[in-house]
RNA sequence: GGUGGGGUGCCAGAGCGGUCGAAUGGGUCUGUCUUGAAAACAGAUAUAUCUGAAAAGGUAUCGUGGGUUCGAAUCCCACCCCCACCGCCA
């Protein structure tokens, strides 16, 4: 959510920001219409309360009887403009940053850096779907048997890769003070709207939702993390507090069809550890820097090449002000594919699940503001796999084990 | 799934139709006292929103949403959540 302040008092500037992000500027036009209708009925409907409280308090019943009518009526108009307000205001996508590069859509995003060495063969490399399936270790065939299309049984050394990631991300994150979490991976729908991922009919068509129970499949934990602190007011000192999430993550694809039909690089349900931090505003910058920073060196632990890509005002989804993207060299389509990401949501989460921290002002009064959130990931399980399989095969069609896991794995090498 | 109990401010806990934004205790903050601290004493201590330059004032909020009433923390209805026990279950 938008601060209402800053619509009302620098429309422009809204304007300007959301049109990079592609919604229409119009959009500010209809909240200010909006909000000055609800905030005449607003004055009206308290005056009118405070007389009939004071004849009330007064006994003179048949005159305060007089206003009740009027007063109901006005309720009802009073609650239909907000809730139409409410509807409106939530349709606000959070503001880039500044320095966010400009583009519409993904095509503008900006490498920032390339890491690591392209690997070489001297046979010719084969891709992970073939590999993995005369391994025997990832299965889509007999998961469309069961479930239907975009599923799949990891078995074997592709399990175990799994668990020897996972313990890899959640040890690494833990060394820089994120705590562990296995969330819910159904949540209510208000901490899902809380979230900003449910607010247009296109993110709603990506969301699963169990009609029965009202209650959502998270598409990242960061969905159920998020919400772990609603209407919470946080100590200055307590701050930043981080958490590394396990969970699997569900998606419809819905805008997909066609897309990445093999495989399991996009599929309806995988598991993902997803970093999730509380912070000051003042250190927001720096806190996004440290995710990045996380997640480069796992990919770094794990010696495969990758980019990182400042992403573009029209890629950067809704609660985000700002992103990054790193990519990871995918041999058999010969690009760079996305495996992480991580954003700096300001406050844009915060002021919908009400999440504020303490502060001394100079006078040493306390006041609250709300945090900031970011998310990123440190590793989308499926994808992460599909990187380890290719750039780690053998001439035989084995996968090496990369140095790092062989530990957790207890075997050099998966055939 | 069943039965019973319950959700009140930072916390504990009273209130069960008006004078209640809410007793009392604890905590926290400020001041007095003190070399310093403790103790004691005095005072302060919610949020949102509207009008306003500000001072100030209005309104709303006692799990959530409706309703009854001139008036609701208090009565009625629905929902959510928590606790205990029973059943089922990994």
């Amino acid at each position: 959510m938008l601060d209402v302040n800053l619509i009302r008092q620098n429309p422009e500037k809204v304007k300007e920001g959301i049109k990079k992000k592609n919604y229409a500027p119009s959009l500010v036009d209809e909240f200010l219409a909006i909000d000055e209708e609800w905030r005449k009925l607003t004055e009206e409907t308290d005056g009118l309360r405070a007389q009939q409280k004071k004849l009330s308090e007064e006994r003179k019943i048949e005159e305060a009887k007089a206003l009740k009518e009027k007063i109901q009526s006005l309720e009802e108009s009073l609650r239909f403009t907000e809730e139409k307000r409410k509807q409106i205001l939530n349709k606000f996508p959070n503001l880039p940053f500044e320095d966010v590069p400009v583009g519409k859509d993904d095509s503008e995003n900006v490498v920032l850096k390339t890491v690591g060495d392209l690997p070489k063969w001297d046979f010719q490399p084969k891709n992970y779907i073939e590999l993995g399936k005369n391994l025997g270790i990832i299965d889509t065939e007999t998961a469309s048997e069961t479930s239907g299309s975009r599923f799949g049984y990891l078995k074997g050394g592709a399990a175990m890769l799994e668990f020897a990631l996972v313990k890899l991300a959640m040890e690494t994150a833990m060394k820089k003070g994120f705590v562990p979490v296995v969330p819910p991976v159904m949540i209510k729908s208000e901490m899902m709207k809380a979230m900003g991922y449910v607010d247009r009919r296109e993110d709603q068509d990506e969301t699963y939702f169990l009609e029965k129970d009202g209650l959502y499949l998270v598409g990242t934990s960061e969905q159920s993390i998020g919400p772990m602190h609603s209407g919470e007011i946080f100590d200055e000192k307590d701050l930043p507090k981080r958490y590394v999430g396990f969970s699997t993550c569900f998606r419809r694809e819905a805008g997909s069809y066609g897309k990445d039909t093999k495989g399991i690089l996009r599929v309806h349900q995988f598991d993902k550890i997803e970093m999730f931090s509380f912070c000051n505003p003042e250190n927001s910058g720096k806190e996004h820097e440290l995710i990045l920073g996380i997640e480069e060196e796992l990919m770094q632990a794990l010696k495969l090449s990758y980019h990182v890509l400042r992403i573009c005002t029209g890629d950067l989804g809704s609660p985000a002000a700002g992103k990054y993207d790193i990519e990871t060299w995918i041999p058999s389509e010969n690009k760079y594919r996305e495996t992480h990401s991580t954003s700096n949501c300001t406050d844009f989460q915060a002021r919908r699940l009400n999440i504020k921290y303490k502060l001394k002002t100079q006078n040493s009064k306390l006041k609250t503001d709300y945090v900031h959130t970011l998310n990123g990931t440190a590793f989308a399980i499926g994808r992460i796999l599909i990187a380890i399989i290719e750039n780690y095969q053998q001439k035989d069609g084995s996968i090496l084990v990369p140095e790092v896991l062989r530990g957790y794995m207890g075997v050099e090498k998966i055939s």
